[in-house]
DNA sequence: CCTCTATGGCGAA
DNA sequence: TCGCCCTAGAGGC
């Protein structure tokens, strides 16, 4: 489930395993062969996301770039001393050292980029819930002088960066906002709100691996012991909940397409006003 | 077994 | 605005 905590937990699963070594890097997809040769045998610094943006720095200064779309997967394995098994269907990337296998499938993006490259890319997300130097006011700027809905300005990762659909339908639940309700009416206090809110709840999904937005599962993951994955149930309040009732006032969740991307909320407790 | 759908975003038209 | 990427789970038959 690609929004931004996929990312940041594979970025941290990928410096546990390759940080320090120097993978044999292939395409046996055929797609990436000569991005592959590039990285073949480079010493592997260290992973780092940004919002859904994922790097895999070498410390002759390139980096793999990756973006998982919407279908994407970056599998990563212990090889436990096996044989590292062949590649099946279309791994357009495969890192592989005595001890770890990563194998990357149907990503958006995937390119091989210098430190210059790397700056301009960065440079067009917005503040990153999940990282220790965002600066929320840099969002904040931007959507209470604008006319979109606030649903839409969640899901523009140059405001910011790592939110989804399901993250942006959840936290306006949260926080009782109607989503069509534009930037420039929102008032302060309420951004703050779902900053804060996004910066204790990412983290949690990066921890269990899941969307956890529910109160209840919050308290779970929060309460369990060690930075271990907790295992954790995938339920929401709002998302593909459409015509089932509220979890908080028992309304039936309402649906509209809006941007091309199905959007849920509460009629009832999520009003315009 | 088959078909539909999706947590995303690029690039062609 | 639409097709694509070509995965993987859900649901239908």
């Amino acid at each position: 489930m690609p929004e931004g905590h996929t990312i940041h937990a594979l970025a941290r699963d990928l410096t546990t395993a390759f940080a320090g070594t120097r993978p044999s890097v292939s395409s046996p997809q055929g797609r990436f062969v000569e991005g592959a040769a590039l990285l073949d045998g480079q010493e592997v610094e260290a992973a780092s996301a940004w919002g859904k943006h994922l790097f895999l720095d070498f410390t002759d200064e390139r980096s793999l770039h990756v973006h998982l779309g919407l279908i994407g997967k970056f599998e990563i394995a212990a090889l436990d001393g096996a044989p590292a098994p062949a590649p099946v269907g279309a791994v357009r990337v495969r890192l592989e050292t005595p001890d770890w296998l990563a194998q990357l499938r149907g990503a958006i993006i995937c390119t091989v980029l210098d430190p210059e490259e790397v700056a301009t890319v960065v440079s067009a997300q917005g503040p990153d819930p999940l990282r220790d130097d965002a600066d929320p006011e840099l969002a904040w700027a931007r959507i209470h002088r604008s006319g979109r809905t606030i649903a839409e300005l969640l899901m523009d990762q140059s405001i910011l960066a790592g939110v989804g659909n399901v993250y942006r339908c959840e936290v306006l639940w949260r926080h009782r906002l109607h989503p069509l309700k534009p930037g420039r009416v929102l008032k302060r206090s309420s951004w703050d709100a779902i900053w804060a809110d996004l910066v204790r709840l990412l983290p949690l999904g990066v921890r269990s691996g899941v969307i956890v937005t529910l109160d209840d599962l919050v308290a779970r993951v929060e309460d369990a012991p060690g930075a271990g994955g907790v295992v954790v149930p995938r339920r929401y309040a709002v998302y593909k909940r459409t015509g089932e009732p509220c979890l908080r006032c028992g309304a039936r969740i309402r649906t509209r397409v809006v941007a091309g991307r199905n959007l849920f909320w509460c009629g009832n407790c999520q009003r315009r006003t």
